[in-house]
DNA sequence: CCCGGATTAGAATAAAAATTCCAAAATCAT
DNA sequence: ATGATTTTGGAATTTTTATTCTAATCCGGG
């Protein structure tokens, strides 16, 4: 008689949380009452689902764990650990795991160079994204305030690192604050022209650049100001007492997205052109 | 003799994840092997702490369970299950999506840096969306044919194109693709080095930059194969007969987002890379 | 007012997860 | 090298959590 497939649903699990809206949308007015105080609820905090547990989730919305039970099956759902897993890898965009993905690209879609555009566009689109959500204004704020303080800005960053201090100093000569790309040309040390009053804005991603660590710290020693753009923060760069912005970047296997980074760099750049630009202006007037 | 308390912690309980990462930084290299690769994938997955189980952690970080445990309790906590409350805690507060999240940066007043950053993710995002929706598959492919067959691949670009030609050289060096970076640098004509067999990158956008258009033009003359990536159908670039790309990227102000130029770039250039080893891997078995 | 199906609450059970423990490795000072 | 000390991996244990079950309750129609 009983087959074990979900009594009363229209028997399809939702595969999105937009998905589950949706449906629950449609079929919110003929649940009964508790389940759809469930709804009700659910729909009020969609956030709570991915990190309670049957009972927390119970107890907010002011019912009996078993009724959280029923409302799971009534949308399609084996159970609350299917519903959660959905609520919890949507919230995860950021993690499906790339190194994954990169595997499955080397089977079969790496032949299409519009595959491999297509995985970049969204990494860096999500890169975009994470940028926004970590940031804190503080860090950013400070950072800019040291670099208008400073005489001349030394911008340091090698290998992948190195298009964006590119880019920085594409923004500051046009924007016309004297600013010193080290670019490691001829090999010659460019350090001791980093006196006390610079700003250095170092740039370095896990595998740590050595020479931008080395050049980092001397410069703090020193006594320069040091704003750090690098991604975690057990990273050396960070650990340097300096301000630091974090970027996580996610990559489409050995290659990350530079997204994050650049955006950041040009923000940052832009602001601090605009604030010298005005306090000179009227110093000058 | 034991008597309870975290073995050799500092013994305060971080209360907020703020706290947490900055104890993270100052303590992270004296911890253990286990116990930093731990605190590395923590710092660099913050978010999966929140919805994840010890064991699904553990195994994404490529250690055992107790090693997780005993991190937690390493940094001050009880256990996991009070480290995870902390960060779920964290979590309900991160939960605005994207356009709110934007809106609350530009609220920071008009022209603060976290205004200006939002301004630039949203502009990176539009463009990478738009570059998507505008590129061609079938340039694409044949851009990368064309780098596939040459003998050395030459990258030209100035001033604002210079960070994607960088990142290309870093890119190209990484997977061993014999690629040269023409970059000006004392002055010296690399013109001569470009030979019947090679291919040429050239990249420039409004307003075109002088000595990209020649060294293109040239190269063309010398029966060098070109690659052009530009902003528009009228660009000088585009009308050399010559297999082109356009990007229109969106600009704040006077400064224009890099986001979809380089993510085109380095999607161009794994896929060449990748063709090529393919190639002269079965070469040479 | 009472019957029959649907719905619910709460306890009972099963499953999954966190946490502890200890022997084996690794590291370090001597 | 050698022994002491720290660190580690993996299994055993305990705790928490999800899920199921059943008796009680509700509700609409005769």
């Amino acid at each position: 008689m009983n087959d074990g497939l979900p009594k009363s649903s229209n028997g399809t699990t939702p595969l999105t949380v937009a998905a589950f809206f949706k449906q629950l949308g449609t079929r919110a007015d003929r649940l009964p009452k508790r389940l759809k105080q469930c709804a009700d609820f659910i729909a009020a905090n969609p956030d709570r689902v991915a990190v309670s547990t049957v009972a927390e989730l119970a107890e907010a919305a002011g019912l009996q764990p078993s009724a959280v039970m029923r409302f799971c099956k009534e949308m399609g759902f084996e159970g609350f650990s299917q519903m959660q897993k959905l609520f919890r890898s949507d919230y995860a965009q950021n993690w499906p795991d790339y190194p994954t993905r990169l595997a499955q690209l080397r089977d079969h879609g790496t032949d299409s160079p519009s595959a491999l555009l297509a995985e970049f566009v969204d990494v860096g689109r999500a890169s975009l994204e994470n940028l926004l959500a970590t940031i804190e204004p503080v860090s950013l704020q400070q950072a800019v305030d040291v670099l208008v303080r400073a005489d001349t800005i030394h911008m340091v960053g090698f290998r992948r690192a190195f298009p964006v201090t590119a880019y920085l100093a594409y923004a500051f000569e046009k924007m016309s604050v004297p600013a010193m790309l080290h670019s490691g040309v001829a090999n010659i040390n460019m350090q001791p022209l980093i006196r006390p009053k610079d700003a250095v804005i170092a740039i370095t991603f896990s595998p740590y650049t050595q020479m931008t660590l080395d050049i980092a710290s001397e410069a703090r020693k020193a006594g320069a100001s040091l704003v750090a753009i690098t991604d975690v923060v057990t990273s050396p760069l960070a650990k340097l007492k300096a301000t630091h912005l974090l970027v996580s970047e996610l990559d489409v296997g050995a290659f990350r997205s530079l997204s994050a980074s650049l955006s950041l760099s040009i923000a940052l750049a832009v602001a601090v052109g605009t604030q010298r630009n005005k306090a000179q202006g009227t110093h000058d007037g």
